[in-house]
RNA sequence: GGGCGGGUAGCUCAGCACGGAUAGAGCAUCACCCUCCUAAGGUGGGGGUCGUGGGUUCGAAUCCCACCCCGCCCGCCA
């Protein structure tokens, strides 16, 4: 007898138990729910309802009066996983499980689903394309852009597990100036081969020709709001070339060599900005020395990405191009159809979507959560030049999603909630109700520097591989420290799965709506509350199984009666539960803190209880396959966030 | 000005979707525990106006209202 959820069957036979009760002694009762939840302490039972609070009033009755009707009621013995019900703390219901039963339930699941417990399937699988990353090709990622991917790649692997068809995907934002900027001095330094990792080579053209094109401009403008004598305009100006000079400075002591080259070159050109207004204009219109020139270099930095992806095993389905909706006139499609809607105007040559009316028209406030007298702001959809913009581009690139999938989340940043917000409801313009409700922009917030922001104009930021490395090296050092005795290369491998692993859980663990400001510290944990410790709680319980070496075959799980086997076994047979909970809600946190929670309560077990020499045999093998349990439990949640699981540490 | 998100121990964070029993961890700090299955571990101590003020409720960190502080957004940028 096995179960996928073995802590939501004993729920059921609390519930039926207090239905039940209930209509026994209240038949006149009509109750909304049940309140069954988690009592504080494993002392008040595993479940407890607070009904009886509620019920006291309308019934003019003492709360513990009536939750011990009830328990008097409660036709205990028809169930098999409740030992008793007692009416406590002044009138909820507890409920206590049979931990004979419950324990052996419990952990023969685990034993036989293996690495498939857990993860219960959904009755309704939809296809789901998760698209997240979605780094322009212009730099390395950053430690900032870095919770994207974690987040993402973690969404992806939870929907999965729950039975879902998912497709991961990067859309590459390669319309728009940014993009030919670093093509343009890619260009101007004569398209040299990267002599170092092809992202970072990318990264460092972008900065120093943004820098010089930006002082460039500056330049420019001071001269004229002088010529003009603003004097007002010709000191802000001023200010700006003043912070953009020490930019510059900076660069050009970093990277003397790029730094020199490129100022001779741009400064061959009269204009430069021109150059790269051209070039953009060029590539939109698809002409194919344009293409050639940004797909390359865009290739490039992808190359580098593709490289830092494979160290964090994180993959994709598909690698969307943006472009290519506006060539394949995707965009322009979409814009006549929407021509046809009443919810575009146009001002000024410019053609703008009125997100506010539709909102009204559609009577969409209350469901999209906004308030009565919030108003929209507008989206402009096209330039007054003919080109587009890029929520406009993300429209047909949505559509197209949804001719592959039932659902789309999106990992975005909350800085562009509006942007998002618009986007959907230009959905709901187009008649694609459907699909628009199932759109869901899952934000979260900054991580910065302290004291400013990461950008990567300026060249001010940490790139994701610098922490990884940072994080192996730091890594090696504990191994060093702690296990000198190992193989140089084993004592490598070890440091890369735990300073990867630790990164990962980092970015993972903590609420994506919070913001986070990054420091070394907060990233390289190894102690409890990260990937290390569960990592490490893993090994032991490896380990244990190892020395044991035989199979738990003559298990009596009556003996299980401490109060810390019986919450292993408990939280063991929660994980189901936490596992929908964090699929339901797209919550990825809640498989972190899991499995923090039962590494600390096994750590707990292990120094205080002896598994192996543990007396009788049938004590011990119960111990073996609560450690076996604990074990998988730790594995398949470990693997929902991409952190390897090793047997050794 | 408007919108969104955040504000819980000295620091970093859980808990808030679904209101319930003494508000939990880690770091830091102090004192302990390896003849014993991995000490990246465990045990114990001290440390809290849950931003502020109202309200709803038998009961509020959790729900509602107002306000304060921090961040982001409100572009013919992405």
């Amino acid at each position: 007898m096995i179960s996928e959820n073995p802590f939501a069957k004993f729920r059921e036979e609390c519930e039926t138990a207090l239905a039940y009760a209930l209509k026994k002694t209240l038949p006149e009762i009509r109750v909304e729910a049940l309140s069954l939840s988690k009592p504080p302490n494993i002392d008040f039972g595993q479940l407890a309802s607070s009904l009886c609070f509620e019920l006291a009033k309308k019934l003019k009755q003492k709360p513990i009066a009536l939750a011990e009707r009830l328990v008097s009621a409660m036709p205990i013995s028809d169930f098999s996983l409740i030992e008793k019900t007692i009416a406590a703390g002044g009138g909820y219901v507890n409920f206590y499980a049979d931990f004979r039963k419950f324990s052996d339930l419990t952990l023969s699941s685990v034993g036989q689903l293996n690495s498939k417990y857990g993860f219960v399937r959904t009755d309704n699988p939809v296809r789901v394309i998760v698209e997240h990353t979605s780094v322009n090709p212009l730099h390395p990622i950053h430690i900032g852009q870095a919770r994207n991917p974690m987040l993402g790649d973690a969404l992806a692997r939870i929907l999965e597990c729950r039975g879902h068809i998912v497709s991961r995907h990067y859309y590459i934002d390669d319309v728009g100036r940014q993009s030919s900027v670093v093509a343009y001095g890619y260009l101007k330094l004569g398209k040299p081969k990267p002599d170092e990792k092809a992202d970072r080579f990318v990264g460092k053209i972008y900065t120093v020709t943004c820098c010089l094109i930006e002082l460039n401009r500056l330049k420019r403008e001071f001269e004229l709001a002088k010529a003009a004598l603003l004097s007002d305009e010709a000191a802000k100006i001023n200010k700006r070339l003043a912070e953009w000079t020490s930019i510059a400075a900076e660069l050009e002591e970093k990277i003397p060599t790029l730094f020199g080259k490129l100022l001779a070159k741009i400064g061959e050109d009269e204009n430069p900005e021109e150059e790269i207004n051209q070039l953009n204009r060029a590539y939109e219109d698809g002409e194919p020395e344009a293409k050639n020139l940004i797909r390359e270099v865009s290739e490039l930095c992808i190359q580098g990405f593709r490289e830092t992806q494979h160290r964090v095993e994180v993959q994709y389905d598909s690698w969307d191009w943006e472009s290519d909706f506006v060539w394949s006139n995707r965009v322009s499609k979409v814009l006549q159809k929407l021509k046809t809607s009443p919810f575009v105007y146009t001002e000024d040559g410019v053609l703008e979507f009125d997100a506010e009316k539709v909102v009204c028209t559609l009577k969409l406030k209350g469901k999209m959560g906004l308030r009565e007298n919030y108003e929209v702001p507008p989206l402009t959809l096209v330039r007054a030049d003919g080109t587009t913009l890029y929520t406009t581009r993300d429209v047909a690139y949505t559509l197209w999603k949804f001719d592959r999938a039932d659902r789309v989340v999106n990992v975005i940043g909350m800085e562009q909630s509006l942007a998002q917000l618009q986007l959907k409801l230009v959905l709901y313009a187009l008649g694609y109700s459907r699909y628009a409700d199932n759109f869901v922009h899952f934000a979260y917030n900054l991580i910065t520097l302290p004291g400013y922001k990461m950008s990567s104009r300026r060249g001010r930021y940490i790139s994701f591989d610098e922490v990884l490395d940072e994080a192996v090296e730091r890594a090696y050092e504990e191994v060093l420290k702690r296990s000198p005795q190992l193989p140089e290369d084993e004592k490598r491998d070890i440091a890369n799965f735990v300073g990867i692993g630790a990164v990962r859980y980092a970015l993972v663990d903590v609420d994506p709506s919070k913001p986070v400001i990054f420091t070394w510290d907060r990233v390289l944990n190894f102690e409890t509350n990260s990937a290390p410790y569960v990592q490490y709680t893993h090994a032991r319980a490896c380990s244990i199984l190892r020395k044991a070496s035989r199979k738990p075959r003559n298990a009596d799980f009556g003996l299980l009666k401490e109060k810390l086997e019986r919450e292993l076994v408990l939280t063991v047979a929660s994980f189901p539960d936490t596992f929908i909970a964090a699929t339901e809600y797209l919550k990825p946190n809640l498989i972190a803190d899991f499995a923090n929670a039962l590494a600390d309560k096994f750590n707990t077990f292990y120094n205080a209880l002896p598994v192996i020499k543990a007396e009788p045999k049938e004590l011990s093998d119960a111990r073996i396959a609560l450690t076996d349990a604990v074990r998988i439990v730790l594995h398949n949640a470990l693997s929902l966030i991409g952190v390897v699981a090793p047997e050794k540490m």
